[in-house]
RNA sequence: GGGAGCAUAGCUCAGCUGGUUCAGAGCACCUGCCUUACAAGCAGGGGGUCACAGGUUCGAACCCUGUUGCUCCCA
């Protein structure tokens, strides 16, 4: 059969991913063996297959592959996240495009179309991996939204509560009142945009005043020097004033405090003052706080709890009151007593001008800010005040950082623990739920008079309000609106796989869990990989897995980060159409250490498709040859077979070492140069036979067998970068049984290289690169042969001579005790070599090249002899390292004096 | 503002305990080849003040200090 000249990866593709998969190579399930585990980084499903996902599951596969060769069980577990904000936005787009607005349904109708969308696009990811060619077992295909997943999720969440480390609290969102819905930080856009600095002055009171205010009305009169006011019948007066300066007047409303800093003199004797807030005349505490920067405007801050985080937090540290003063529409509220109704802006303008007439306001200075907008109906952003779910993190963190710090989950590569350390060092509660519909909606329920309970079903509430002597019935409550954060579904993700929530001691959680390795984004180091080590502790009181592998981020050749805003993204799957799947995925193994970003760039997979076709052309040589048990194996061919068996052992060891210290891309390029220059430039040619009438003539048996064993052996450790090429060879080069498939032949076991060998073949082919050198210097045809002369007290390796001769197309290789004369000489290792050429010697360049050799040795030399001559490094350095200098020494003297006498025949 | 990291050939990166002819790999580049597996190839070659400045050491790409430039994370 005529094998085509160059490969075709589509269909091959094709055959082998639906051949493995109808044999259950991929399907795993719990046996004696020693188990392999990886569960994927669960992709959103919204999403379609990017360079980063190729990246990360390419790694994925190539471990999973591997160790099921190494014959583990290797299960390697796929799925997806239901992406709460990325999926609700998918759908509510696909809504507006049919006329339909989300708020105009109700949740129930709502997330019937989500999941109808979820069931027509949700699987597109999974699909395009195997066109990648993942090895994942299918038939475990989970979604983090599915019911036993999301069971799981609301019984932790109800743990969570009752162990106390839930709790309800504020948090500052960023409000857009048009759009009426919260923004994430990512969604809204900082403006440099000139404003106005207004300074404000509040009349200071004593602790009696203050109170008499509380309880009356009051008329005020202020000028400059003073402040008069009626209230209760009395009046009284004062000098008394702060300052401060805001940009945003119109929120002095909901003023309720004035912080100073502690240190600051000019408040030192404010202690137990009230100022008085103009319009309302609310009279509130000055507070003092180091977080005050007294450089900026007066050293006298407004404190706005309702609308300002860090105001909010200072309110909470010195018991604040709370007055939230702008409606869900930008308007103030009612709780604002005063411009109810009516637009912020609008207010700003007349509140300052209020302000200034009543003598609050004193001076109104230009001021350059950045303000926020909403990235998508370009309103300024309103900081709002809104009630959240929050995990305590302080306690479960501890066994998460415990256990990096002492090495029983290794970070690959290691830099990333002290960020990690930092984080959880530090760690903030992290707020669990989101405004969003789509998800696992909190099961908190309400009751009419505001209180809340936590349980699975309104049912269980009711009777948990009973126990609490509240009386309700189930259609009283009110279900808390708001769904869990998807990261609260994806940190069960090792557990929830295996239904270890459901059922704790099933034959999978026992046997696969912990899993081995983690490949994920560094980016999401804390907000999934710190939180399912959290979770793994707290459930299973065990890690999720051994190591956690940090591939980089994907960018483009300058550098940025590959988006689809950007559009410099290559589609993956133009890509593998172009340059086959095994060619993408050892284009995107080439150039990624572990953590360190990737700078895509097609010629790296163009890189791969090469090294394909390269491995597809020796395989077309090999099968061209015919083996003939009558001939007997000539020498060249046995010490090929030889060297290469051991060269064999000795590179399969150094890319067992990288895998080990996971280093992938390593593993490649040493596999790499495996085949390409051991195997095909080196040992191919070396027994490649010749052809006479246009036919190769016949092989011995011996080496015909011993180089399809190696290239069954070459297969097998390629076939984790390059799956198909491998299995399709793999069958052309015998007759299989139907499960006797490269994907589960065994890796090959590691035997002793012999040495010596191997450094006589390191001098042999060294031989043979200079004679072509020689070659290529003076314009001598590789048709022409040479003659090879050797000075040496040691010969040549015998069983080489025969190789040299064949590679350097030699007629003889001689040895000779003197020097000759006319030649062209060269140095390999400590052999003197002699090329006698025909025709013109070029002697001054003969000349030079020697000069410049010898020059450098003398140098060479000298440095050593320094060294040597050096007193304190004999008496400092470690005896090998002195040892192996005298050795040098000698070795140089050696060289220069066989270098001189070259030169000197040269006379 | 706080933290982490990086800087080695034109590009992307190795360099593991400071010590080998240690300054390396792949790609790119240059030269010569359509040699009967492969031009998606073969053979050969050039290329670096290891960011900069100090220090420690017999010895530094590697350890220490500072400077500059870049990246990421948190606020």
């Amino acid at each position: 059969m005529e094998i085509p000249k160059t490969y075709d990866p589509t269909r091959v593709e094709e055959k082998w991913y639906s051949y493995w998969m109808e044999k259950g190579f991929f399907r795993s399930v719990p046996d004696d063996r020693e188990p392999y585990t990886i569960v994927i980084p669960p992709p959103n499903v919204t999403g379609v297959l990017h360079m980063g996902h190729m990246l990360n599951n390419t790694i994925q596969d190539v471990l999973i592959r591997r160790a099921r060769m190494l014959g583990k069980n290797a299960c390697w577990v796929p799925g997806t996240d239901h992406a709460s904000i990325a999926t609700e936005a998918k759908v509510v787009s696909m809504l507006r495009e049919k006329g339909i607005k989300k708020g105009d349904l109700s949740r129930e109708e709502f997330l019937r179309y989500a999941w109808e969308w979820k069931e027509k696009y949700g699987g597109i990811i999974l699909e395009q991996l195997k066109k990648l060619g993942a090895s994942c077992d299918w038939d475990r295909t989970r979604f983090t939204m599915e019911e036993d997943l999301s069971a799981a999720v609301i019984s932790v969440f109800i743990d969570l509560f009752e162990k106390g480390y839930i709790y309800r609290g504020a948090r500052m969102v960023n409000w857009d009142p048009q759009g009426k819905k919260a923004l994430s930080d990512e969604e809204v856009i900082y403006k440099e945009v000139n404003s106005k600095l207004y300074y404000v002055r509040y009349p200071l009171v004593d602790a009696s005043l203050a109170s008499q205010l509380r309880e009356s009305e009051s008329a005020w009169e202020i000028s400059e020097r003073e402040w008069r006011v009626a209230t209760g019948g009395k009046n009284y007066s004062g000098e008394r004033f702060i300052s401060i300066a805001t940009v945003r007047p119109e929120t002095i409303l909901g003023d309720t405090g004035v912080c100073v800093h502690p240190e600051d003199e000019r408040y030192r004797n404010l202690k137990g003052m009230f100022a008085v807030i103009p319009l309302v005349n609310r009279p509130v505490p000055v507070i003092f706080d180091e977080y005050i920067d007294m450089e900026f405007g007066t050293g006298a801050l407004k404190v706005t709890p309702a609308h300002d985080i860090n105001d909010y937090n200072l309110g909470l540290k010195h018991g604040l009151e709370v007055i939230d003063t702008i409606a869900d529409d930008g308007t103030m509220s009612a709780a604002a007593t005063f411009y109810v109704g009516e637009d912020r802006f609008a207010v700003r303008k007349k509140i300052s001008k209020d302000l200034a007439t009543t003598g609050n306001i004193f001076r109104v200075e230009d001021y350059r800010n950045k303000v926020g907008y909403s990235e998508r109906t370009d309103a300024v952003i309103e900081p709002k005040l809104s009630m959240q779910w929050w995990l305590k993190m302080e306690r479960v963190s501890k066994p998460a950082l415990e256990n990096v710090l002492n090495g029983n989950i290794t970070l690959i590569p290691e830099k990333f623990i002290s960020t990690y350390r930092h984080w959880m060092e530090n760690v903030h509660d992290w707020c669990i739920s989101r405004q969003l519909w789509w998800g696992q909606r909190i099961p908190a329920w309400y009751a009419p008079g505001g209180e809340f309970s936590v349980c699975r079903t309104a049912e269980e509430a009711v009777k948990s309000f009973a126990a609490r002597n509240i009386k309700v019935s189930a259609d009283m409550l009110k279900q808390d609106e708001d769904v869990l954060d998807t990261w609260f579904s994806s940190w069960l993700w090792p557990i929830s796989v295996f239904d270890g929530f459901k059922n704790p001691d099933n034959r999978d959680i026992s046997y696969y869990y912990p899993t081995n390795d983690l490949i994920t984004a560094p980016e999401i180091l804390f907000f999934w990989v710190a939180r399912m080590i959290i979770a793994g502790y707290e459930y299973r009181n065990e890690k999720p897995f051994s190591n956690v592998y940090l591939t980089g981020i994907v960018r483009d050749k300058q550098g940025r980060k590959m988006s689809k805003s950007l559009g410099n993204s290559p589609d993956p799957l133009d890509l593998i159409q172009t340059y086959s799947a095994d060619g993408v995925r050892v284009g995107m193994l080439l150039s990624s250490p572990a953590g360190n970003d990737l700078l895509f760039d097609e010629s790296l997979c163009e890189q791969g498709r090469n090294f394909a076709n390269k491995i597809w052309n020796a395989f077309r040589l090999v099968r061209g040859w015919s083996a003939d048990t009558s001939l007997k194996q000539p020498v060249h061919c046995a010490s090929a077979v030889a060297w290469f068996a051991s060269r064999y052992r000795e590179q399969l060891a150094v890319i067992n070492d990288h895998y080990a210290k996971y280093r992938i891309s390593d593993a490649l390029m040493a596999t790499y140069k495996l085949i390409w220059d051991d195997f095909c430039s080196w040992f191919l040619e070396i027994i490649k036979p010749e052809f006479v009438n246009g036919q190769p003539l016949p092989v011995d048996t011996a080496t015909y067998e011993a180089t399809i064993g190696f290239f069954e052996d070459l297969l097998i450790v390629v076939h984790p970068f390059m799956p198909f090429i491998t299995e399709e060879l793999w069958h052309y080069l015998a007759d299989r049984k139907p499960l006797d498939c490269v994907m589960v032949a065994n890796w090959p076991v590691t035997g002793i290289p012999d040495r010596r060998l191997l450094a006589s073949f390191e001098t042999a082919s060294d031989i043979v690169s200079q004679v072509r050198n020689v070659r290529m210097q003076r314009n001598i045809s590789p048709r022409e042969k040479l003659e090879l002369y050797i000075r040496s007290d040691v010969p040549v390796d015998a069983r080489f001579e025969p190789v040299i001769a064949r590679l350097a197309n030699l007629s003889t290789i001689c040895y000779t005790r003197d020097k000759l004369d006319k030649a062209v000489s060269f140095l390999a290792g400590k052999l003197e070599c002699f090329i006698p050429v025909s025709g013109g010697f070029d002697v001054k360049a003969e000349k030079e090249r020697l000069m410049k050799e010898l020059d450098y040795n003398r140098g060479f030399l000298h440095s050593v002899q320094g060294k040597l001559a050096n007193e304190r490094f004999v008496a400092n350095a470690k005896p090998e390292v002195v040892e192996n200098e005298r050795k040098k020494q000698a070795d140089a003297e050696a060289k220069i004096r066989a270098l001189e006498e070259q030169l000197a025949g040269l006379n």
